[in-house]
Order: structure tokens, then C-alpha cells, then sequence
DNA sequence: TATTCTTTGTTACCAATTTCACTTGACATT
DNA sequence: AATGTCAAGTGAAATTGGTAACAAAGAATA
């Protein structure tokens, strides 16, 4: 038996619907744990905080998962988002930058679990360069073109200083990457078709710094009656 | 002469916004270190990949900054954004578990750069107890409760396993913290009054997997003509 | 000082997203 | 088999967020 496949998006999904994919993806994963069979709107809309009809609006974007009167298969809508998402797979990673922040995802275990391998890492710095991170021997920035090449990375995790990162994106794209994941706080010019994210952990900080001075309203709660 | 005081805020403004106002501050601190006077919505719109008329409507929620046929006022539209979001002081952070992620967000300079002044470390690993990181001696995470009270901790930075991450935010609300940034990949349940904002880096990891899978249209390239 | 030019602040409009409410289908029970 | 119940799926309504256009304010220029 085999998973019926998604239907091709015609429509843009929006980032949210993404971004709540992930979370229902989570959500099932756990449930699936504790052995639930079946899983209606209601329970998963509970559990990521989200009401029922947009959980069910957002699965209805990529087909007709559940069963009226029961719910959601757990295990195969789990399977369905998962293909969805792409994390059916693996995807060969390359980490720029063993600084702070780089040495921590070389060892944060969410990433490899979601299958994105980190296999490569690059460093500028002399006394980095050669020494092993987690099994990987850290390579030279100057051969980071060929390297990601001959290597076959898909994505680039960029974890360094917010003054160069420009320029080594600018090598990372000339190597043919088309997906950057950006720690570094700097808005970084790609062509159109190269997918860059940035992830900003002070943004974070940032609101709720606004949120406490400005004492900001909360998102209304939701009732799930 | 005293800078006027925003306006307080009746409207709800909404999260993009808020998350843009970072944008802008970052933009204008390096304008400010570039030397500029002055910027326009347009300039601006250009370093942040943003519309003039968003730029505008943003601010406009929080006063008239600028000056018609001119710009805004670099210096004094970032010491604006900076009174709004709440970084013109110092934030007392207390960051809870000193794994991977947490070992680095203790020297991640951003942070403290922008007023988040971590000032207590927790562990419940015997052997972390006691040792000292960037200067903190690491606490013991049965004592969190009292010693986030005894030291006025304002914010809570949250890297511990997502299995045991609901307790210690259990502990952390009942410290009277009120605002949390969670790392860990878990659904938190706090009281209403407290605010909670989840940093899920696989999530972003995820957007890229969709992306490349799914062939997914980028956001469409703005002109600032 | 008058005129032209630039750029903001704001209102009106449009698009995207979310919520609502209803219809439909599947299962369970009698 | 008929009936009742539950929950998915869905189109329409409401809301929210973003864009565009323009009037007003000030700066630059002559």
C-alpha cells in the first residue's frame, strides 16, 4: 500500500500554514507515542494552541486527510505532513562558522531527528580548521566553493559574524546552494531563487521587551468548547 | 530637552509590526554608525527588502518622527524604537539549562548588546552547579524559585529537554516571572498574564525542506523605484 | 517671497488570512 | 435499515494586514 501522494500546489501556501505544519507535525509525532489511533481538529487545535477550523483549513490546502465523525489517522497524517514537509528524507547540511552558536547546532540533536544532517563544517580560523566536531573534521573557508559542491550540501547553515556573513553567502550561492538558514544578525542580498530564513534569537527577547513595557495584549484565548 | 514620550497604544499592533520596529532599529543603528542624519521610508524600505508605505505605516502607529521632504532623523528615530521596544534599559535575564543551546546563548554577545543582561544560570547537573560561565556562577535549579525572586529577574531564557521543560516553567511562573523565550521544542502552558514566545529553530529548517520540495513561489521581489 | 520638489502621515482600498456556519459523510446504536 | 451523533470539509463572511494614492508640510531653489 502506498501513501497517496500530496496534490501539487497550485495556490501559495502561506508561511503560518507552513509554520503550523511543523507544529502539527510535532504534535503528532507525540501522539503517535502515546499510541492515539485517531486525532480530531479539536485535540490537535488544543494541544498547538489554534482553533479547529484552522487546523482543518490549513490540512485542506494539501488533501482530504480525516474521517468525518472521527478525525485524523495520527500515524498517517504524521506520514502525509512529514512527505509534505520534505522530512521523509534526509537533506545534507553544511554549517558555517564553529563559533557560539555554531558548536551548539553541530550538537543540537532536533536537527539531525528532523533528518537534516549536518556533514560538513566550515571555519576561517587556523586552530578550528582540522579539529573534529561530533565526527567532522572542520574544513577551510577558502575551499568552501568546491567543497560544498563536490560534497552535494542542499542547504547552508550560516552562523557567523554579522560583517562577513555577505560575503560568504555570496560564495555559498556561487556554489549553487539554493537554501540558506541565516543566524547572523544582517539582511543578506540572494538572487530570487535561492530560499534564505533568518533566524533572529534577539527579535524574540525584543518582543517581549515591547510586550512588558507596553504592557501589549495578550492573543485572545480561545474557548475550544 | 526631553524625547516625547510615544503616544500609548490603544490598537493592538500587530506582531509583524513589532518585529519589523527590530528591523528598523538594526537598520538605524548601522546608519547612525554610518554617519547619515537623516533617512527616508524609502531607504530604509530598501536595507530591510520592505515597501516605503510600510515603513511609514509602521512608525506612524507610534508618532510623526519624521519631517516632510526630509526623512526621519536617524539618531532620534533609533532612540524612539529603542524607548518602544524597551531597549533603553537593561533587562535582568535569568537563562535555565547550560547544555549545547544554552552554553552559547550565555556568550551570545547580541544579547547583551541589546540590554538583555543574563545574570543567572541554572542547571540541575551536580557537576555544572557551582562552575562559573562568562562570570555566573551556575545555581542550582532547585533553588530557581527563590533566587529568581531574591535577584529581580525580569525574563526567563528557557534551554532545558522539552520533556522536562513544562515543570520548570511551572516553577518559573510561580516565581512571578512574566516573561519567557523558550528554546526547547515543547508546547508550554502558562497563565494568561505571562508572556511566552518559543524560538523553534528546526521550524525555519522545515520552511527551506517545503520549499525546495514543494518548488514553493518566493515572495514576490518589491520594486523601490 | 514664491515656486517647485521631496517625503511624510493618513485615509481609502485591496488582498490575504482567519473564523464562522453549514453540509456532508462515516460510524455506532437500536 | 433507520436514526442519531460526531467531526471533517468547505464556501462565504469577517477580520486583519498590506498597498497605494494623495494631501499637507517642510526643504530647496531661484
Amino acid at each position: 500500500m502506498s501513501i497517496p501522494v500530496s496534490p501539487s500546489i497550485r495556490k501559495r501556501i502561506s508561511e503560518s500554514t507552513i509554520h503550523r505544519l511543523s507544529l502539527y507535525y510535532r504534535a503528532l509525532s507525540l501522539l503517535e507515542k502515546e499510541n492515539y489511533e485517531t486525532v480530531s481538529s479539536k485535540e490537535l487545535a488544543k494541544r498547538e494552541k489554534l482553533t479547529p477550523a484552522q487546523v482543518r483549513k490549513d490540512l485542506s490546502f494539501f488533501g482530504s486527510f480525516g474521517t468525518r465523525g472521527l478525525g485524523y489517522p495520527v500515524k498517517e497524517l504524521r506520514a502525509q505532513i512529514s512527505s509534505i514537509l520534505g522530512l521523509d528524507r534526509t537533506w545534507r547540511v553544511a554549517l558555517i562558522g564553529i563559533g557560539n552558536i555554531g558548536s551548539a547546532l553541530v550538537s543540537y540533536k532536533e536537527f539531525s531527528k528532523q533528518g537534516f544532517q549536518i556533514v560538513k563544517l566550515f571555519d576561517n580560523d587556523q586552530r578550528k580548521i582540522g579539529s573534529n566536531h561530533k565526527g567532522i573534521i572542520v574544513s577551510d573557508i577558502r575551499n568552501l566553493e568546491t567543497e560544498l559542491r563536490n560534497d552535494r550540501i542542499e542547504m547552508v547553515v550560516l552562523a557567523v559574524p554579522a560583517t562577513v556573513a555577505q560575503y560568504i553567502v555570496d560564495d555559498v550561492v556561487r556554489a549553487g546552494i539554493k537554501a540558506i538558514l541565516n543566524f547572523a544578525p544582517a539582511n543578506l542580498k540572494v538572487p530570487d531563487d535561492v530560499y534564505l530564513r533568518n533566524e533572529n534569537m534577539s527579535m524574540e527577547l525584543e518582543y517581549l521587551s515591547f510586550a512588558i513595557v507596553n504592557n501589549h495584549a495578550q492573543k485572545r484565548v480561545k474557548l475550544n468548547i
